[in-house]
DNA sequence: GTTGAGCGTT
């Protein structure tokens, strides 16, 4: 009963209050919450989200109490209280679990209905069948961190950028600047060079200039390793050994 | 191994 982390089904929440609980460390564990919250009221239960992947904690937690009047009172004790060297937050959880309404905290309703429609066989899915089709991108969209996200990228970006070509900027100016230094009126667009009659009526003629060509570049097929072709799986370098020879 | 401004599960 004290082990608020474990696998289970969760208890009904028909008339808990969730807290979330932000800016806690990412070692921090319901076990470690479960002290503090519990000093204060009832605790229905405690859940922190993991990440499915790494299963690390995302760095908040909810914590469910029996009554409004204790968890408020969590909420003002708790919060900005250093847990674990950080200043975690308390406040009202604003979502629920399963789309159901809470009012200050404390979840009054599922999710209602707009308009009016009691027969409504809407296709929308649910919270967690909506996993399964797009969990990849939710994810991403709201992963565990956005820092971190960013500080991953910005690192891979930064080499990719250097990588690349510093001096090779595609910039509005630059093409322009360089295709008149560089590049001849003619190669620079073949068509143009046309008189613009021509091109009037070929454009009409043929095609719009808004169509874009989708193959710019021919589906050729990449090798990633052309050297591991079979033929050259043998580790032979003298396919005349192998010839008999009289 | 790291990080940080956010809302949830068997």
């Amino acid at each position: 009963m004290s082990r608020f982390g474990r696998s289970g089904p969760p208890p009904p929440i028909r008339d808990t209050y969730s807290l979330l609980v932000l800016n806690i460390t990412f070692r921090t564990t319901a076990d470690d919450l479960f002290p503090l919250f519990d000093k204060y009221g009832e605790i229905v239960d405690i859940y922190i989200p993991r990440d499915r992947r790494t299963g690390d904690s995302r760095g908040f937690a909810f914590v469910r109490y029996k009554y409004e009047d204790e968890a408020q009172k969590a909420v003002e004790r708790l919060d900005g209280r250093l847990v674990d060297g950080r200043e975690i937050m308390v406040q009202f959880a604003k979502y629920g679990p399963n789309a159901e309404r809470i009012n200050k905290g404390r979840i009054v309703e599922p999710v209602p209905r707009p308009g009016g429609r009691s027969r409504s066989h809407s296709p929308r899915r649910r919270y967690r069948d909506d996993y399964r089709d797009d969990h990849d991108r939710d994810y991403r969209r709201r992963s565990r961190s956005r820092s971190r996200d960013r500080y991953t990228r910005d690192r891979y970006r930064d080499r990719d950028y250097r990588h690349r070509s510093p001096s090779r900027s595609y910039s509005p100016d630059d093409y322009k600047k360089r295709g008149r230094d560089s590049l001849s009126p003619e190669r620079r667009s073949p068509r143009r060079s046309r008189s613009p009659d021509d091109y009037k009526r070929r454009g009409r003629d043929s095609a719009s200039p808004a169509s874009k060509s989708p193959s710019r570049s021919p589906p050729r097929k990449m090798s990633p390793s052309p050297e591991r072709s079979p033929v050259r799986r043998n580790n032979d370098r003298s396919p005349r050994s192998r010839s008999p020879s009289t």
